[in-house]
RNA sequence: GCCGCGAUAGCUCAGGUAGUUAGAGCACAGCUCUGAAAAAGCUGGGGUGAUCAGUGCAAGUCUGAUUCGCGGCA
């Protein structure tokens, strides 16, 4: 009995700026629970404001977990996320509270919601960088010969997917495993939030011109790239690396563009991002789409009673 | 007013010597995802070629006129 009614998860997820947070609060507090971060670029240190990272006031005494983790000098992995985040699930559940998984990246999601396994093959980045040297075509050829299996659902264009399919096949000795799910004994619901597109592009703008306030976030990658106690600081090629505002506020302080490119190229990109997140949160059909708080309200209620 | 230059996709532009269904980048739409996922990739829809006339078997491409825009000279 306790196992069912400590094995309920609360997903909130949405769009980039579509307000999971604020929802996120008004939740946990009003149902007793704890937040962990699913998003892919809060849980890096340092990574505040571009990241749209919650404060502490925000809270409102709310406990959050997974956020600021991860070294930024370093890359953090789904698979790492995964542990963690079912790590901190747990707990909370074993504390007779509710776990909201909260954020934005659908891969991360997905390694909770599906328990997706991912093959145990640590990224080798020596061995990746040499890779990256040779063409997509060359990739793809030596794909095909150890693993044809896998060649015949590669992308062949996508250098990525084509050197960790190579990774895995040269670690392992072995052929690609086929994609696994855990058994999850988490009772989902998954609650997402809809705003037409209008709305969302008013939304990123207004987000956006907040956090150019004061050269607030200008200052943030400054920070990260020439901290003040003088450590060493990320690399403009690390900074770039993260996308958005990291990309393009670093290229501006290259001089590569102007600050109107860059809030421009900030503004396009965020609504890009914004598709690609709801391509992959229309794959799943489970999530339930809210357009107000009642709504939601009945939902949770419903959830958490059966 | 005169001279020159230009007018091709929503935007910026490519298109020697005229020859089958006019291209690119961006934008737009849709999509993929097995340890980088705000990443990395894929597909697609779009054009009465400024307008009118002429020459040619054939005109975005040559000729003329008109309209509009840009630069120069008075």
């Amino acid at each position: 009995m306790s196992i069912i009614k400590n094995s309920k998860l609360i997903v909130i997820l949405g769009q980039t700026a579509s307000g999971k947070t604020d929802l996120s609060i008004k939740l946990a507090k009003k149902y007793i629970g704890e937040v962990v971060s699913a998003d892919s670029r809060q849980v890096y240190k340092g990574m505040d404001i571009g990241s749209g990272k919650i404060t502490k006031k925000e809270m409102q005494g709310i406990p959050h977990h997974l956020l600021d983790i991860a070294n930024p000098k370093r890359k953090f992995t789904v698979n790492q996320y995964q542990k963690l985040a079912m790590k901190d699930i747990k707990n909370i559940q074993k504390r007779g509270k509710i776990p909201f998984l909260v954020g934005g990246t659908g891969f991360y999601i997905q390694s909770i919601v599906d328990g997706i396994v991912i093959p145990e093959v640590k990224p080798d980045w020596k061995m990746r960088k040499k890779l990256e040297k040779l063409s997509n075509e060359k990739l793809f050829k030596k794909i095909k010969k150890l693993d044809p299996e896998r060649a015949k659902t590669i992308d062949k264009n996508n250098p990525r997917r084509l050197i960790r399919a190579l990774e895995i096949v040269l670690k392992t000795k072995k052929p690609v495993p086929e994609l696994g799910h855990q058994t999850s004994q988490l009772s989902v619901l998954e609650i997402g939030i809809k705003k037409s597109p209008e709305e969302l592009k008013k939304l990123i703008k207004k987000r956006l011109l907040k956090r150019l306030k004061n050269e607030a976030m200008i200052n943030e990658v400054k920070k990260l790239h020439n901290p003040p106690a003088g450590e060493s600081g990320l690399s403009w090629k690390r900074l770039e690396e993260f996308g958005l505002e990291y990309r393009f506020v670093a290229q501006y302080l290259q001089n590569k563009i102007t600050y109107k490119e860059m809030t421009d190229k900030i503004q396009k990109e965020s609504e890009h991002f914004a598709k690609r997140q709801m391509t992959w949160f229309k794959k799943d059909k489970r999530i339930k789409w809210i357009i107000n708080f009642k709504e939601t309200i009945c939902l949770v209620d419903k959830f958490l009673l059966n």
